[in-house]
DNA sequence: CAAACCTTGACACACCTTTGGTAAGGTTTG
DNA sequence: CAAACCTTACCAAAGGTGTGTCAAGGTTTG
């Protein structure tokens, strides 16, 4: 059996060991544990372990950026939210393609809506 | 007609207009700008720019969060990359449900796999 | 049982992000 | 035309991230 501790691990995956405990922390790979609690890294956390330094290097990412990713795709709350406001790119309504988005739009600003935008001065508008 | 100059949009938005020129930095709101390369800011972008502060402060992100987010929805690449990674959680193969899925990652695996994990030593397995 | 591991927690440092100034220079407008 | 704007480009401080190292204590194993 293939099991490696965590200075094993680290050996074969290029991290150093306090790395490897770093990206547990932030949720990225958890090692499973064995009955003492020492972190007992398989094949499959080793295989994510190499896939994820190629994935920072190759993408300019910091762990940072993947620990996001992955609140995006598990908290459906923050998906949601985020999405919402990416999708609403701020285009004049002439160049919005109507229809059910443009409805929906229309909704959410009503909606969120609060402090009313008092117009205060006129400029040259291009 | 409602067009802001930055200082303006500042005061009715709550940014600093240092923090609106940032914002525009790193590709969150683009004001259009005057011929003469003043920012303007309509209702859209104060909009867009109140919306952002809400989802920043509800949901605890920074700037940066969002940007990434931005980012991956528009470099298709990128969100492939990711997208892979964090699809490939760490299961053992007992608990990977069978079918495409797997296949797929077997694939994967076996595409990724340019240097060969040595098996070291041997451990209690929890 | 002692050497060589492992664990968590703390201190530390370099670097990047966020945010504020300030300066040099063009624009708008009373 | 001068005051009050705007622009970009720097310098800088506060805080976060990535990483190392060390300490105190439990575990594995020759």
């Amino acid at each position: 059996m293939d099991a490696l501790t965590i200075n094993e691990a680290a050996e074969t995956t290029g991290w150093s060991p306090r790395m490897l405990r770093y990206i547990e922390r932030i949720g990225l790979i958890e090692a499973p544990r064995s009955s003492a609690g020492y972190r007992i890294y398989g094949p499959a956390e080793l295989q994510r372990l190499r896939t994820l330094r190629e994935l920072l290097d190759e993408r300019g990412l910091g762990l940072g950026d993947v620990a996001f990713a992955l609140r995006l795709r598990r908290e459906d709350a923050l998906r949601g939210a985020v999405d919402a406001w990416l999708e609403a790119e701020p285009r004049r309504p002439e160049t919005v393609p109507a229809g059910d988005w443009l409805r929906w739009e229309q909704e959410k600003h009503a909606r969120l809506l609060s402090a009313a935008t008092p117009p205060t001065r006129t400029m040259e508008t291009a």
